[in-house]
DNA sequence: CCTCCTCGAAAAAACGCTTTCTCGCCTAGT
DNA sequence: ACTAGGCGAGAAAGCGTTTTTTCGAGGAGG
């Protein structure tokens, strides 16, 4: 009310403040050089004086694209989702590119119409959904139009970013059985998870290099209280060796080993996987593996841009993790 | 191409497919109890047969509102801002609202920017921006309609969302007080932010209380990074109680301190804030205050939805967070 | 039997923009 | 000097909806 704009200007507006078609406004405001400079200049005078800037929406109806893109995760609580929504956010935004969340708080079932329908509002869709069961994931992928599939591949139609769970977790084993143990267990995190698979057959192959390893599973879920659950049942095993789902299942591991006298990696080697954050601030800091989370979130930002410009090479990347030695593993016992 | 739709149908799509106008087709889906149950009926087997679904964006221009609110955060790597975006989206996706995120990757000037355009896709703006100078934020709130702000408060016009972060630390240097340590230093996070200031005012009571108390400041960022790098001073101050700006700070301190040789909490007892998910996982375990992060993104959605919804009245909420002792703090030394 | 009212559905305007199409005018070529 | 060729700008046709307005038919009342 006070002074000017009390709305939003709008190309008509502009318009008659300039004294010229609404057509020459959206030429002049798009850079179309057919127009005269002087014109120009009066109409970007204009435009300033009058604050005005082109409704996003309206130019996203006749332009049929908005400048968003979609990103479904399935929990938002897990450090690395974070990650990779923080480097997707960061790289999207320096394309101009806007993104849309949606956290599907773990039901699979939500996420099928959670895609869908951020889907219609954007431009692309990043899919994080680890647990959805592959053929749901196959019948839902055209409905989504130009899609990255972040940690987790279906077939080469697909562009996807992820991470090689398999070969990481490998080495893990491989360094704890350099330590000497050779009573493992493994903590299966959630069984139908597409990365668990993936360490399921490198592990499948380590008990085959190593035939004097005795290593078996245990069914746990992705978090603390997961990892503190299974305290017991791990100690039970007698194994002298854990290799955790992730970082979040060690440390509610190690926590609750702690409070039954357990010490690691004296009496029990941890180890976690991702290296969040805080895995090297737990103690003792904590043996994982170095998921790049920020880099695969860009990287399926570059992806997804490569697509939407039309470029439409957008190969498939897996990154290996990095092994980071720390203090949560030490020699077997004995 | 396989078989129905290669695009999307639209409106007029239905409406041809039933043998009706448009305009009845649009009474359907809007549940617009005028047209015949038997028409109506038709209509939707229509639309279900060609998957229609209306258009969101074409809905939002002639609605005027975009089912969708933008939410700007100073740093998506914070765990503080995770949490109350985590408890935002779902409450607003409760509501059927969407979340457009902005990341202002602590560009303190990028923000405003950020709110404005984002804004412009959306229906109303939720801002973080614990750093953005007062006049700033006051020159920016009119330009960004309905706004709530979280963890910062401008006057009562604005509804607001936030901790009571002075009670809180004043409650943490009691506690240091209560077990006999008389030499504090507070670590001052970034000192033009808006929740330092109320620290700042809270210590001061702190001190008049206390004339014995020798308490003294020191500049710090509000990472891990930065709480390591100031351990050498506080060492120097010789202070045998620290008040961290936040738990980022104190687990960087902790570690460097570590580092060094020196004991928590033998040698120096370190408080944190905010109760990040790891400040238990911490060795020690971190004595801190308990932000609710996630009940105030989900507080934040609220007072939005109130808001968007008409009414109003959309009070500004405070939060007392709740102090929690752990073993990161203990008797003064000597 | 004709008219008035009502109910259901079609037509049309609006949302704010982009872009093609079209037309007028100025410059240059002969 | 007259016309072909451009170039710059206005008019208009969408983009896919919702909503108001208008219209037609059928039933009831006179």
């Amino acid at each position: 009310m006070a002074r000017g704009s009390a709305k939003q200007a709008k190309i008509t507006d502009v318009a008659r403040h300039a004294g010229v078609s609404l057509s020459t406004v959206s030429r002049v405001m798009n850079g179309n050089p057919s127009v005269d400079a002087a014109l120009a200049d009066r109409v970007r005078t204009a435009a300033a004086e009058l604050g005005y800037t082109a409704s996003p929406l309206a130019r996203s109806l006749v332009l049929g694209r908005t400048q968003t893109v979609a990103v479904v995760v399935p929990d938002l609580g897990n450090p690395t989702f974070q990650a990779v929504l923080r480097g997707l956010s960061r790289a999207a935004a320096a394309d101009g590119y806007h993104v849309l969340i949606a956290d599907s708080a773990e039901q699979v079932d939500e996420e099928r119409v959670l895609a869908i329908e951020t889907r219609r509002r954007t431009d692309g869709l990043i899919l994080c959904a680890p647990r959805m069961p592959g053929e749901d994931l196959a019948s839902l992928l055209p409905l989504v139009g130009p899609v990255v599939l972040v940690n987790r591949l279906l077939d080469d139609s697909v562009p996807a970013v992820g991470a090689d769970y398999g070969t990481a977790l490998r080495t893990l084993a491989e360094h704890l059985h350099d330590l000497g143990h050779r009573r493992l267990v493994y903590l299966a995190g959630v069984s139908r998870s597409a990365s668990n698979s993936a360490r399921l057959s490198a592990l499948a192959e380590f008990r085959a290099a190593h035939p004097d390893v005795e290593l078996s599973e245990l069914a746990s879920g992705v978090d603390f209280d997961s990892g503190a659950s299974v305290a017991d049942a791990v100690l039970a095993t007698r194994a002298t060796g854990v290799l955790a789902f992730n970082d979040l299942v060690a440390m509610g591991l190690m926590s609750a080993l702690a409070d039954r006298g357990v010490r690691v990696p004296a009496d029990i080697s941890v180890t976690g996987f991702d290296d969040i954050p805080f895995a090297r601030y737990t103690s003792p800091p904590l043996t994982t593996a170095s998921v790049p989370a920020a880099e695969l979130g860009a990287l399926a930002w570059q992806a997804m841009n490569a697509t939407l410009s039309g470029q439409d090479a957008a190969a498939s990347v897996r990154l290996t993790p990095e092994v980071v030695l720390r203090s949560s593993t030490g020699p077997a016992p004995d």
